[in-house]
Formats: C-alpha cells, structure tokens, sequence
RNA sequence: GGGCGCGUAGCUCAAUGGUAGAGCACUGGCCUUUUAAGCCAUUGGUUGAGAGUUCGAGCCUCUCCGCGCUCACCA
C-alpha cells in the first residue's frame, strides 16, 4: 500500500472533489487538433499571410501536462508542455464563467494532463497562447513532479531555475526524469535515431538482419562471466548470452553471406560508468572480407550515423574536439606500445620476458599474467588514455583473441583491431578464423588457461565445431558497444546517462 | 571487492557540538494580459537507518543502506 505525504492528501481530495462534482479525474478518451509547436507555427503563418490585417479566427484543442499556473483574480495563465514544446493558456472569468475559472485554480495542478479548446492569439506581451474556451481533466496526477519552478519567457524560452538533479533518483524515476528534462528526451530521441541510422546503413549494403537466442545452453564469444538462469521442465540450466558471435558465424556456414544482429548481452561483471549488466550490441559478419575492410566499413559506418543524427563529423565530446571524417589513424599495436612504453613487444615472446621488462616501468601487472594478458594491461594502462581521437588499433597478440585468425607469418599475432575513441574501446573485430581444427586446439587451449578461475573458462562449443566442419568462408567480424557509440554522439560521460532503466542496486522498498 | 566523498522539507540548497532554516512548490486570502507574476498569512522534518560519546549530535565515533568519483575486475 502506498503511504501518501501531505500534498498527495490534498491531491487525493480534488479527486473525489471532481468526482462529487460528476467530473470523471480520469476519463477515457482524448481529443487534439494540434500539437504545442503546431498550433504556434501555423498561427505564425497565419500571420504572417495576413499581413497588416487581423489573421482569421484559428481554432485548436490542444492536450498536455500542466507545467506552470499562474491565477491572477479572475483571470489565469498556465503553461502545458506537450510531447514536442509548451504554450500559454488564458482563462478569462468572462469567457468561460467564474465557477468553471473557480474549478481550474482550486482543483487543477501542476503535473495534471489536461485538454484545452479555443483560439489562438498574442498577448500584450507578444506570446502566442490559447485562449481557452473550454477545458477538462484528462488525467490527475495524484504526487506532485519532482520539479522546481521554470521561467517561460514571451519568445518561447524556459529558463530553468533549478532542476530534478540527483542522479540516483533521476535514474530510478526515469519516468520523473523524463517528464521535468526535456533534454532528457532529447538524448533518447537521438539514441533512437543512432539505432535507426546503424541499420539503414547495414541494410543499404546487403546485411541481413537476424535474431539468435538469447538463452543459450553454452556461452561463448567473449570472455566474460554469464548470468545463468534454469529451465523448470526441461531441467536445463541456461545462460544469458554474453555475445552473438557463434551463432552469426554459424549462419554463415548457412551460406548467408552478410549477417547482423543488434540487441541485449548480458555480463556478469562490474557496474562502471562504461559497464552496465545488459548492454546494446552491435555485431556483423562478412563474408569474403578481411580485417582490413571491416576497418573501412567500420569509419565509414560511424560517420554516417555522425552525419545523420547531427549533420556533421565533428563532435564534442566532454571537451574534446572529435573527428570523425575516414580515414582514421590507424595504428600497429606493437608500434603504439613501443611509442607509448619503449618496450617492443616482438622482442619479448614469453610472459616471463615481457614481465621482466614490464617491472621497469614501475607499473605492477599481474605476475600470474599470460602474455596476451601482459600485453592488454600495457594497452589499457599507456596506450589507451591517449586514444582521443578515433583511431584503429591493430594485430593482437593470439593468446586473448581465441576467435581470429593468426597473421601470416606470426604465430603469436591474429588480424585484429578495436577502434578506441576518447580514450575507451568502441568495438572490436577481426578476421575471422574458419578452421575448425585450429579452432578446435585455440578452444582446448583456453580451457587450459582459464583452469582455475571456473567461471571464465571458455567452454567447448562443440556443435560451433560441427559447423565449421561443413565450411565456412572466409569472413570479417564486427562487434561494438551501442551504447558507448550514444555516449560519444550525445556527450554523455556516464553509460547510464544513454540507458533509461540502468541497472540499480535494489532498494529498501522495493 | 578496495579507497575517497555525499545523503537535511516534494525540488534546489543553508545551518561553530547549543531552539533545524531559505527560495520555489503546497494551503488560505487579495488581484481581469501574466512570464520563477506580485502582495499578505500559514503549513511542511524520524536531518538515509541503527548504535555510541556528550549535560546536549544534522555536525564527533562505529555499523549498515543507497548514490557519486576512483582503483581493481572486464577478449
């Protein structure tokens, strides 16, 4: 049971008010001409074609939530905000008589939708604004919006005098958030609009959208703990998938050439400003491509979503000037370590070798570290930070990259690459590898890395195995965070900024 | 998980260890073109929860809860 505060008390009485007056707080249907923003552009137009004369008699019924009221004795202003902007209201006594003006100030709130018919004017102060003829409750808001006051100013301008702020609670009532933040919408808006640019530009060039199981009975295609769950009947334990991988290659065997998938993962891993449990991804794979097209793709993709969500490939992101225009510095792993470390990596075939040198530069990694693992802490510790505008960073050491296919030549390196902007991972890909015996040997060998620690042992995919058996061409992978690409476009630093339900550590209450 | 910080009215914020306050919102009154409308009068609190020190705790100590930053973890 809801424990109500005082101002819901009062809120609750003007419902049973409206009802004892045969006023239904919370009646069924709706009706609207125009929207906020509609209604002012074509009175405007109107306007404007009526020259120096009146413009004719234009009438609206608009809808929305009160978000200001003003009462001034026997007239009242109020503002309602829309889904796409906020207008003036004018309630005259004269108009629509002093009971139903009376009815307006002692039963109606701030937060309350309701619906209003009239015409369209300007004030003496030159707003546009509906004077109101009639008007209803559509839907009472029993608790009051978390909000403090805005100034709306005659050329359409909200002043913001302070604002719902508390992170925690802008994210637990996304709802509240949405409802007093405008721009919080905006961000979501923009969100939607990446998304819907990422498929067009797939789509143009011949991808095919599909869907995988979300429940699998074995995970793989990261290296990442699952969220496990259990199948009552079949008595089968299941896992939330922590990537789509082995299922988009299998489609390839499948002899579907250009396949992606955009929806949730899930890992069972640290919550970070970068990190949630569930996640958008993005994954694709190409056959006949290598690495080296999927980088091109990739810069191409990326500044098309730029140049359709903000019509530029330039970006602001928490005060740095990003650029996105192709092509982007590409960089060799080894050379970039080299720069940013002095330790040439090629120089060091062993853990043991490369941990020794490591040691010098006063950093501490892991000493139970494999090489591949010594060699990733190198990137995240120097290389990474420095990483601000979009650049690929390329041919990764084989014993992290379990899925790729080695570089010709050298048995330690794969054809890899992540795209790294503002100094944080983007997405990542490589070429492919599609031989099932050496997949077969890479599986068995990261079983025997991950021995100890259970949980990140990479299990043996036995019918991935059986699929490639059959065949599967040559091909190039792709796989990037949704979210970290919303960050970047909407210059949010936190990923729960860009999602409206993060993951909270449960409450109390609930 | 570690370190640092924060939590006071519906919202935004004050308050040397000494009676918990302001603005907005709310409630009542005046006001027929206002723009955080204005003026007058009110109301509103288990100071995140619990324990301790003290004559006295929003403030000091401890435990717990939540959030933020950061480190660790994170193919």
């Amino acid at each position: 049971m809801a424990e109500y505060t005082s101002l819901e008390k009062i809120r609750l009485a003007k419902i049973e008010a409206l009802r004892a007056a045969g006023i239904e707080p919370f009646p069924h249907r709706a009706e609207r001409t125009h929207t906020s923003t509609q209604a002012i552009a074509s009175f405007e137009k109107a306007e404007k074609e009526a020259g120096q004369a009146a413009p004719a008699e234009m009438k609206a019924t608009l809808a929305g939530r009160l978000r200001a009221v003003r009462p001034m004795g026997k007239v009242t202003f109020a503002h309602i905000e829309d889904g796409d902007g906020r207008i003036q209201l004018f309630l005259r006594a004269n108009d629509i008589g002093e009971d139903k003006l009376e009815l307006f100030n002692r039963t109606f709130d701030l937060g309350d939708f309701i619906q209003a018919a009239g015409f369209i004017f300007r004030t003496r102060t030159g707003e546009v604004t509906l004077h109101v003829q009639d008007f209803r409750m559509l839907s009472k808001a029993v608790s009051p919006l978390p909000a403090a006051k805005d100034e709306a100013t005659s050329d359409g301008q909200v002043i913001r005098h302070a604002a719902l702020e508390d992170p925690e609670l802008r994210a637990r009532q996304r709802y509240a958030d949405l409802a007093v933040n405008p721009e919080v919408r905006q961000v979501f808006r923009r969100r939607a609009a990446i998304i819907r640019a990422l498929r067009q530009f797939l789509d143009e060039r011949g991808f095919l959208e599909v869907e995988t199981p979300i429940l699998q009975p074995i995970y793989g295609g990261a290296a990442a703990k699952p969220f496990v769950t259990h199948h009552n009947q079949l008595k089968q334990d299941l896992y939330l998938r922590i990537s789509f991988e082995l299922y988009l290659k299998r489609l390839l065997v499948g002899n579907l050439e250009r396949v992606y998938e955009m929806g949730r993962d899930f890992r069972n891993e640290g919550v970070s400003y970068k990190h949630n449990p569930e996640f958008t991804q993005l994954e694709f794979y190409w056959a006949y491509a290598d690495y080296l097209q999927v980088m091109e793709l990739t810069e191409q993709m990326v500044a098309y979503v730029a140049e359709k969500v903000l019509g530029t490939l330039r970006v602001t992101y928490q005060g740095h000037e990003l650029d996105f225009t192709p092509p982007w510095r590409r960089l060799e792993m080894r050379q970039g370590l080299k720069e940013t470390t002095g330790i040439d990596i090629a120089a060091h075939p062993t853990a043991e070798s490369l941990f020794e040198a490591l040691k010098k530069t006063g950093k501490m990694p892991d000493p139970r570290a494999t090489r591949g693992k010594l060699i990733d802490f190198m990137l995240s510790e120097f290389l990474e930070p420095t990483l601000i505008q979009p650049t690929f960073l390329y041919n990764y050491p084989r014993d992290i990259s379990p899925l790729a296919k080695s570089k010709p030549g050298d048995p330690l390196t794969v054809e890899r690459f992540e795209a790294y902007v503002a100094g944080f991972e983007l997405c990542n890909a490589f070429t492919e590898l599609n031989d099932p015996l050496d997949q077969e040997s890479r599986f068995l060998e990261m079983g025997r890395d991950y021995a100890a620690e259970d949980e990140e042992k990479h299990p043996m995919d036995d019918d991935y195995l059986r699929a490639m058996r059959y065949g599967m061409p040559p091909n190039g992978g792709f796989g990037m965070g949704v979210d970290r690409l919303a960050m970047l476009l909407t210059d949010k630093h936190s990923i729960r900024d860009v999602l409206l339900f993060p993951h909270l550590r449960e409450t109390k209450e609930n």
